[in-house]
DNA sequence: ATTCGATCCTAGCAGTGCTAGACATGAGAG
DNA sequence: CTCTCATGTCTAGCACTGCTAGGATCGAAT
């Protein structure tokens, strides 16, 4: 039994391997440079060994996605934990959203922009995507004000920052003015 | 010299079905179904005709994504026309802005989602592109409020719009909910 | 009628995601 | 201690991608 037990450990550890590397390639030259080919190479195994652990690229993205997704939580947490009072939790939400999406640009896009196969706003949602919805609305909600849901109001908001993070990174907006433009909607859309 | 016209009107009719085509075929199968190879068949010439008007894949999709921001403006300039009133011309121009992004997903997609090389908010940025921003603005800045210019006012505008839009169609949020959520972002960002 | 240049196509390159089938390695039975 | 056999891995290959070099063909101008 033992022996088994050493080989699934070394696969579980081979695992996180291919997903830790992806990701890492992933933010180094972007997503398009992470062929079967060069992640097997980085690994030092062949490519039908990532089919051993993934039916497809898409699944590695999911991982990397769903690894995204909890430390996405955990930094909205600890931004919103060390802020005083509504408005300043949700200006801290907001600045620690967008610099997540800033700094680790490929998960972003595995989380938000590419196609991970993974189910949302569902009830079959793996369970990291619903906890960083429910790390924004436990803040959000203090701040939803009359006449809408907590649950929509957060959807919105987070609608409006993954907007603002999107066309900044495309280039479609100048970053130099993203400080102004999370002011504004914090300002307007929260309810303080 | 009559000889040398027809050859250039012949040319420039060919560009017009190349760029139509792949828009066809976009907004049916989805961009990755535009291959080169389908396209060139569809067209009914070989591949190498496609590069002898556009530099690459990535040019054709600049081509759509410019024919497409001349609708939008036009879309949204009607819309917002037959309203009454600043703060029902901004539901105008939300919905129509919503949309077009749901009739035309492939079109959306060369505008905001994928690379064109296209240059945005810049001084090279391609008439049709600064004609859409302008049109959007010209409704917005009605609604503008204080402390903010208009054209930050509207480039957040857009980006939650754009933010609503995305994640709807990537089934990230359901689409059952868009009216509340365009009223949420109406009623709280503009100011009447 | 004949050159000659513009136009277009065939064929091919290097790369992609993914998989079938050969091969080796090592655990368990005798 | 040897042999069998299943597990795990790799080589080789498929059908596809964007893109291009070089040859063939066609038609305008001499």
């Amino acid at each position: 039994m033992s022996v088994q037990e050493r080989k699934a450990r070394e696969r579980a550890e081979r695992e996180r391997l291919i997903v830790a590397t992806a990701r890492e390639l992933a933010e180094q030259q972007g997503w398009d440079a992470v062929t079967t080919r060069r992640l097997a190479e980085r690994i030092e195994y062949s490519q039908p060994v990532l089919y051993s652990h993934f039916r497809g690229k898409r699944e590695i993205i999911g991982a990397v996605a769903l690894q995204g997704a909890t430390e996405m939580a955990a930094a909205v947490r600890a931004a919103t934990a060390a802020a005083d009072g509504p408005r300043a939790r949700v200006y801290a939400l907001a600045r620690a959203y967008l610099d997540f999406a800033a700094r680790n640009p490929a998960v972003y896009d595995a989380l938000f922009q590419l196609d991970g196969g993974l189910a949302y706003a569902q009830e079959d949602t793996p369970e990291p995507l619903k906890d960083a919805f429910a790390a924004l609305l436990e803040c959000l909600g203090e701040v939803t004000g009359d006449g809408v849901g907590p649950g929509l109001f957060t959807e919105v908001f987070w609608a409006s920052l993954h907007g603002v993070a999107t066309l900044t990174r495309s280039r479609r907006l100048l970053p130099e003015d993203t400080e102004p433009r999370v002011k504004l909607l914090v300002d307007r859309l929260a309810v303080v």
